[in-house]
DNA sequence: GGTCAACTTGACTCGTAGTACAGTGGGAGA
DNA sequence: TCTCCCACTGTACTACGAGTCAAGTTGACC
């Protein structure tokens, strides 16, 4: 047996890289049966066309950055109880984390799949919408512990600094893409945290 | 004539529209040739192939974003003269353009190329590289002007924070596209906006 | 009148998505 | 042990888009 539910999440994972490589069109069905090493029926048992792959993967995806950003903020938590200070190590451990992949990191999915959105059908641009606003509500709940603790030295919507978070990965992942070069997500993100002191900086002092 | 030296621009127009409104793979020669109404090898005629079209696009889209920043911060230094408000200006201008764009801006090729690499040959790539070059080193040599005034109050490295520009922008661009908001590319660069308030402040106040 | 640029037309190849369906091997339950 | 079903394999087919090729057309200009 052992193959059988596992030839699902093994086609997953060989479409995840190809995608993560050339981009979802980029990726033939004929390339990802002959990496999982079944026949072309077999996909399709699987998944009734290419969007439901792309489904099937981006739920996946969303799943583990979101368990990833759990498992990273609790760490921090666990580092230093100040709101603050929490975020601020989250992000370096995020920035340091994005650092050590060497490929450049599962360079979101969503950047791939927002921008070639009319392939895809509505559930995938839907997943796609849900994943981000998840975030921004995740974030969102950190800055306003921060903001209760520290006040803001400028007005800001603490939405949209929660979007700041996806956004500057996002754009990093996208610069990181387009330059060949390795470490600016990471850098983009100290960048961001450099903001966050300023912005959360005691008055005094 | 008329028609002769037009054509080919005519082609890109409908091209570019359709790639910013469906993605690159999913605009078919088909559909271009009918909006152009040329046939098919009058389209031929024009580019080698889909690779062909997307070097040209990419080089007028470049050429008309710079044009575009040349003219934003040109306006920008009019009303001011001072580098910091001149950046903070410019900036202010850049968010409202992308706030009056209703259709959401001709959301950044740039990304969506990023993100469908190894569809396009080198000359594309290369293309998408240098123009992320090029726009760090325009707004490096501006944050190099405004440091020299203003210390920054936090040490930064100004290759990335010239990267930070492209970077919001396109992270912002990409959340728009996913969110079907029409607002966050803006916001988002009002935010790294405040940022460089912050990050630039006189010592003392 | 001839040449050239800018096309049109039509026929063809190739690769990929997707459909349909018949068959098969092995494990689980009766 | 028989049977059924799950997880496939294999083959054959449609449809569509990219790209190639060759031959013909049209209008401008020299």
């Amino acid at each position: 047996m052992e193959r059988k539910v596992d030839t699902r999440s093994r086609i997953l994972d060989i479409a995840e890289a190809s995608v993560l490589d050339k981009g979802f069109e980029a990726t033939s069905i004929e390339e990802i049966v002959a990496g999982a090493e079944i026949s072309r029926g077999g996909f399709f048992y699987h998944f009734k066309d290419k969007n439901a792959l792309a489904r099937a993967m981006l739920e996946r995806y969303i799943e583990t950055e979101d368990a990833l950003y759990d498992d990273l903020f609790a760490r921090a938590r666990e580092l230093n109880d100040d709101p603050l200070h929490c975020m601020l190590i989250g992000l370096k451990l995020l920035a340091e984390m994005l650092e050590e992949m060497p490929t450049g990191h599962p360079g979101c999915v969503i950047a791939s799949t927002a921008y070639q959105d009319r392939l895809f059908d509505k559930g995938v641009r839907d997943l796609n919408r849900k994943a981000i606003l998840g975030w921004r509500k995740r974030f969102r709940g950190m800055f306003e512990e921060i903001a209760a603790v520290y006040e803001p030295r400028e007005p800001v919507n603490l939405d949209a600094l929660g979007d700041m978070v996806s956004g500057v990965v996002e754009g990093g992942l996208v610069l990181q893409r387009a330059l060949r070069e390795h470490n600016n997500a990471s850098e983009q993100i100290m960048l961001f945290r450099t903001f966050l002191k300023l912005l959360f900086a005691p008055k005094h002092s």
